[in-house]
DNA sequence: TATGTTTTGTACCGATTGGTAAATAAATAA
DNA sequence: TTATTTATTTACCAATCGGTACAAAACATA
């Protein structure tokens, strides 16, 4: 027996083998539910986006809840994934260009459905959606917490000024994010975004306080 | 024959008379639809927010399409109508603070829904309600474009700078809208959203150009 | 009272929703 | 080969979707 191959694959699965991709699967969901929202996407939609069968998919990933929680982990994992990264630029200033450039970037990429998955997933439903929307609104408060803390970090090392209501300066930066989401799927251009953003980052951080 | 008579009733209306008032039905269901979307909204639950049986809202006011478009056209006539009222204001400047004050004294409302309906009301939808949702596109699109004109008569005037990018203003204060109306849905409280929008306020107009 | 007109309530329509039972197919293990 | 395990396909489920047929009820006119 090869060592290198028994730790590789420990043991052969046993049975009839997975004839799709689970990620080229999971890909395939995102983009549906990305376009769709929660609701919007039906499970006939789904399933032709992926090209395996209904019983596949819930074999392989549970129900639709659970196909849009992991196929929602992927995209932060993912396409979304800047909104973390940029959290550990060294300056606040820093960050927030990033994250608004970068917002702006991502949001035209033409590669991606366009509008945030977070924001527009599930912002009106139907009560059995209640649910799915309420995690999207603890996923948005939260990111705007660690923008809130990140600002914090950077009052205490001097980099903004004593009064800084960091809060209100976070929930500033969300707001734009979200407005620019609505702005994207509305069709609005990379160019015409960037102009938005150019706009807010000629006076920050002058207007904190 | 009285004359006062003729003019206020010409004719009787011949059958059966309505049991409902047309004016709080289409109230209830801009509740409704304000809530849940137009594709959140179920007839079901439409038909027992109104009060009346669905042959009823056929009848009265055509299908789910049509009652959306008679509820958003009162929407817009009742209480987002401060949205068109701001544009008469004497200044631009004034404008943009009656504008964004009103924007969140209107999204945190207690009676109202939370939220835009022009906004929120299909963001992402089935294929069904594309038609919906391109129509509110083209709501969003219509404002932003009264938002620059706005802009641009305040450059003639001489209130704004020559070198000021209007469309880059009016799309700026747009998405900034559409950011609150997202934040309000997800449970922002009134005191926050203003601490925002004061931020916003501070530096404005000196983020233009 | 009889007739015509309109709205009402009930009961239903086909299509689609999310979800699954059951048989078959493809792999490993004995 | 035979048994075991897992995945696939087909066909289907109850519930809900938007929408409507039909008859009874409530009015004005004659």
């Amino acid at each position: 027996m090869n060592t290198k191959e028994a730790i590789k694959q420990p043991l052969k699965p046993r049975g009839r083998p997975l004839a799709f991709d689970q990620d080229a699967a999971l890909d395939a969901a995102l983009n549906v539910f990305w376009t769709r929202g929660y609701e919007g996407a039906s499970m006939t939609e789904l399933t032709e986006a992926l090209g395996i069968n209904k019983p596949s998919i819930y074999a392989t990933f549970g129900n639709k809840e659970a196909l849009f929680r992991k196929a929602l982990a992927r995209y932060l994992a993912g396409p979304a994934a800047f909104v973390t990264e940029v959290l550990n630029e060294p300056t606040a200033k820093g960050m927030t260009e990033k994250f608004l450039i970068g917002t702006v970037e991502f949001l035209t990429n033409e590669n991606n459905p366009r509008g945030c998955m977070i924001v527009q997933g599930a912002l009106t439903c139907g009560a059995g959606a209640a649910l799915i929307q309420q995690e999207l609104v603890g996923y948005r408060k939260n990111y705007e917490d660690k923008l809130a803390e990140r600002f914090e970090r950077a009052k205490s090392s001097g980099e903004l000024p004593e009064n800084t209501n960091c809060s209100a300066l976070a929930k500033y930066l969300a707001t734009i994010h979200q407005g620019l989401s609505v702005q994207a799927s509305s069709g609005a251009s990379k160019d015409e975004l960037m102009a938005v953003v150019a706009l807010i980052l000629k006076k920050w951080p002058a207007n904190i306080g």
